[in-house]
DNA sequence: CGGGCGGTTGATGTCGGTCAAGTCGCGTGG
DNA sequence: CCACGCGACTTGACCGACATCAACCGCCCG
């Protein structure tokens, strides 16, 4: 069940940090990049599966997610289980644990995860040495707070076949703006119970609103996810667009 | 129905800031004191049912609650309307817009509301002058995330009775420890209809369900909102926690 | 005194849950 | 090599939680 991530033996500097040359990130100073840089503990690799963060924690550590998929998630005492969100290279994970006393979430690895692991006691003087990546840790933190305003306002306001679409397209976006969509980059890999799990479905009903979508040919099932084949009527029926990309922090 | 906000023409100093001598509000130093009067650029009066921040606006300014209860939310095309939040005093509002290009949500008076009008100009050199601050942003954003989370888990997996009594004892709790519960400390101003949006239910069955939890004796109704009589029981009903009180920022 | 808002209630319908099987592909071990 | 088990996906029958429709009450306020 909780396996034990593992460490990576060989460490990657941040200087050639593969994110930082992609174009949707914003440049770091050569300051900023050397603070980075101390600030940075080493790596960890995730497999499939694995809880990168457990719910209750106190961890010493932040991470960044350099590669893979994953997902936050709560459950209830009864095993009820709640995703709120889905993590891509690029966002930032245990922010949560390092500003408040410990995590109220936990987060497991869906695909193969790295992530770059920061020191949490030396978050402090990030914000005292750093202006420009104190404002983008407030920027992170912000927008997951709009993506979970949209989250909210789909499991509590759309029917199942419009949270449906509104899921599929919004990991999409996600996806592709990360560059991590599988094969013909259109490959999402969440199975139908994660797919219930976020969107607060039972599994039954999710499996048979999800192949209503693949009967009209908007998507396909395969290979343990779903490749994503009209990311364009899937908004149309959730009625929502992805906010328009835009140059954004990653530290 | 999008009533414009006034401007209070008495600015009360930052020095004298009625919030600034709770408890439970972090002390600041003396220079970030200053930093923050220099900040404010004046009072906002919110008559209830007040549009404060518009979805879509591109707000030149940034707010925290002083005095009052607010809400924030979100709706469809076709009018179907969510509540993500609630606001009371010591709450900022308005960072997604000050963060990203445009507000994502908007924000209603369910009180008279007092708030204080920021500069969003200025908040880049918050960051550059207080670190401090700086983190409290952050600190006021990752708890605004948990909340939300919570609320998902809330809406994706509760029972509609589970719900509401969640709800319920939330609402309490931050009234409670904003000090601003009616009556008796136990009044909290929030109509059915608010609950209904909340909840992501209709508002017949809101109404079926707050009956039961009336029936039992843990809430009453009056004076359009709700007399919360048994909030250990409503925590136990929802099987939920709230956060222990400690000192927390606020800006 | 009339109308609007908030709350209440019953009848009826439907969306989505639960139960129960069954298929397919894959990895494992006899 | 095949039996077995398991995890992901399917499908049909049935049921219940919640939605919708339609009244109606009480209160406040113009």
């Amino acid at each position: 069940m909780a396996i034990e991530p593992r460490q990576n033996p060989t460490r990657v500097s941040c200087f050639e940090c593969p994110l930082r040359h992609m174009r949707r990130f914003r440049p770091f100073s050569d300051s900023e990049l050397e603070f980075v840089s101390t600030f940075k503990r080493g790596e960890l690799l995730a497999d499939t599966g694995t809880t990168v963060l457990a719910e209750g924690a106190r961890s010493a550590h932040l991470y960044t997610v350099l590669a893979g998929w994953g997902f936050r998630y709560k459950i209830l005492e009864d095993g009820r289980r709640q995703i709120l969100n889905y993590v891509v290279p690029g966002d930032m994970v245990g922010l949560q644990g390092a500003v408040m006393a410990e995590m109220q979430h936990s987060v497991e690895a869906l695909t193969p995860m790295t992530l770059c692991v920061f020191e949490r006691s030396r978050l402090f003087s990030l914000f005292e040495l750093h202006p420009g990546l104190s404002f983008d840790l407030t920027w992170l933190a912000a927008r997951e707070e709009s993506i979970l305003d949209e989250h909210l306002l789909s499991i509590g306001r759309r029917s199942a076949l419009e949270r449906a679409s509104y899921l599929l397209a919004f990991l999409f976006d996600r996806g592709m703006s990360a560059g991590i969509l599988g094969d013909n980059h259109r490959h999402v890999p969440v199975t139908q119970m994660h797919f219930a799990d976020t969107l607060g479905l039972s599994i039954v009903h999710t499996n048979k609103t999800l192949k209503k979508l693949a009967d009209r040919g908007l998507i396909r099932w395969r290979d343990r996810g779903c490749d994503v084949l009209d990311p364009a009527g899937l908004q149309d029926l959730a009625k929502w667009k992805p906010e328009e990309a835009r140059v954004r922090p990653f530290i």
